[in-house]
DNA sequence: TAAGACTTTCCTGGTT
DNA sequence: TAACCAGGAAAGTCTT
């Protein structure tokens, strides 16, 4: 089984398929200039890694520098190391920087191809692709725009080096590997005994920077879940705060709304506002004003949680059963995240099916995303069936109304469309362009329309039967 | 290589 | 007014 990151190879250790379906930020573009939320970045970074970045992670840097820690594994020693060189600018993106030493800047000449640590570059083979840098750039980061529980095991590794850099410990005698199978629940369920059992050096103190960074955060308030989920919430901590989710404030425009607007309000944003909560009580969803890899903004709400702990599908029952099947050695909170074959995107170049965007609208060719990694050849309807037999989403974010007759309601239309973009790599997708999509079915008899219900859809019994015979779910 | 399937995007117009 | 629904049209990728 392969590694589950590419940037990380285990050998002989197995690792175990992650949740493939997340609802994807809009700042989890090439770049990650859309701010997201209401948590203090800046702050809780610090009670992350005390080291400061100076003016390298300034956000009104002129220099317009972005950043990313590299890593590798050695194969001989079976241990993860550091590169001495975890930055380099998307700018001069053949210079490294000093994780140590952050004001410190590397002679540009100096390539990895020196060194014993393969750097992120290097392993690209040094494509010059400004777009390669800020994927890869984004796969590395992706865990500081979720809570630590919604990491995958590909995020734990990455929040583990990237502590274990700014912590300034031994990364050759880190034990980074003990910890790649955990996802970002288990992670966090972890007793500091545990820790150490798994680290015995440095567990305590990771086990520290995970509870100060757990501690640090604040969260948002759901908008369409009722009171109840709030009381569930693990992360309610009585500090709710009511600013709208970030994801969803960007649903309400449609697409062309935001793509049309987006470079004039870019061109009008005069400097970005460190205090987030301010930022987004503002609803801003335009990028900021250089392209600095923002480290700090956990893009996710509570909505985003995969162990919300409303299932409706019966744990006892065939569907659970068949969801439950392809997961045989793993923890029920664990898989709840999970699809039976999914896999992480693999980057190849690829244009997005369906039609080309208007590029006549303004701001189109620098808003657009560049979506280069391959979709998984998964239908819709499929990916909705699946999203309804999986009791991480549903009810959260769609549910069945009636699941004998195949009728179910979108709780959450643009999450679910968020979740769908994700899936196909494609940030842009909203409810309005699923739902088109979605009547499609109704021509091919694979759904049925049902009169005067907004939100709601029935599977035809064609539809079903496909689907539970390929899921073998019997009702 | 072609054709059909499928999806995405854009759009207009209507309803709630 | 916003959100949703309906469906035509175009254009791309994927599968066979």
């Amino acid at each position: 089984m392969p590694s589950a990151s590419p940037l990380y190879n285990f050998s002989g250790i197995n690792n175990e398929i992650d949740c493939p379906y997340r609802i994807p930020s809009i700042e989890a573009q090439n770049d990650t200039r859309y701010s997201s939320n209401n948590y203090d970045s800046l702050q809780s970074l610090s009670a992350m890694a005390d080291q400061s970045f100076n003016g390298i992670f300034s956000p009104n840097s002129p220099s317009y520098s972005s950043h990313i820690p590299v890593t590798s594994y050695s194969s001989s020693t079976q241990s993860i190391t550091s590169s001495p060189s975890p930055y380099f600018t998307t700018s001069e993106y053949n210079c490294m920087y000093n994780t140590n030493l952050p004001n410190q800047r590397r002679s540009c000449e100096g390539s990895s191809n020196d060194s014993p640590f393969q750097t992120v570059l290097s392993k690209k083979g040094f494509h010059d692709s400004r777009d390669d840098v800020f994927n890869e750039q984004d796969q590395l980061l992706s865990w500081t725009r979720k809570h630590p529980e919604n990491w995958s095991s590909e995020e734990v590794l990455d929040w583990l080096i990237y502590t274990g850099q700014e912590k300034g410990l031994n990364m050759s005698e880190l034990r980074a590997e003990a910890f790649q199978n955990l996802c970002g629940i288990e992670l966090c369920r972890l007793s500091i005994e545990e820790f150490i059992n798994l680290e015995p050096k440095y567990g305590k103190s990771l086990y520290e920077m995970l509870k100060h960074l757990l501690t640090g955060l604040s969260f948002q308030k759901p908008v369409d879940i009722t009171a109840d989920y709030q009381e569930l919430s693990p992360y309610n901590n009585g500090n709710n705060n009511p600013t709208p989710s970030p994801v969803r404030s960007h649903f309400g425009s449609p697409a062309y709304h935001t793509m049309t607007n987006r470079k004039q309000e870019h061109s009008n944003y005069n400097g970005y506002n460190n205090n987030t909560d301010v930022y987004w009580k503002t609803e801003r969803q335009e990028p900021m004003p250089c392209d600095v890899i923002d480290i700090g903004p956990y893009d996710f709400d509570v909505n985003d949680h995969p162990a919300v702990p409303q299932p409706t599908v019966d744990p006892c029952s065939p569907e659970f059963d068949a969801f439950m099947s392809g997961y045989p050695n793993t923890a029920p909170v664990r898989t709840a995240c999970c699809f039976p074959g999914s896999t992480y995107p693999q980057a190849l170049p690829r244009r997005r099916p369906g039609r080309p965007r208007n590029k006549s609208l303004p701001g189109d060719e620098e808003s657009r995303p560049h979506k280069d990694k391959k979709a998984k050849n998964q239908h819709l309807w499929e990916f909705i069936y699946d999203c309804l037999i999986n009791p991480a989403y549903n009810p959260q974010f769609l549910r069945w109304e009636n699941q004998r007759e195949g009728v179910f309601r979108f709780v959450q239309s643009e999450a679910v469309a968020q979740l769908w973009g994700g899936f196909k790599n494609n940030e842009n997708m909203t409810y309005e362009k699923l739902s088109r999509a979605m009547r499609h079915y109704y021509k091919r008899g694979l759904l049925e329309r049902v009169e005067g219900r907004r939100l709601v859809y029935k599977f035809s019994r064609k539809a079903l039967d496909r689907a539970r015979e390929k899921r073998h779910i019997t009702l």
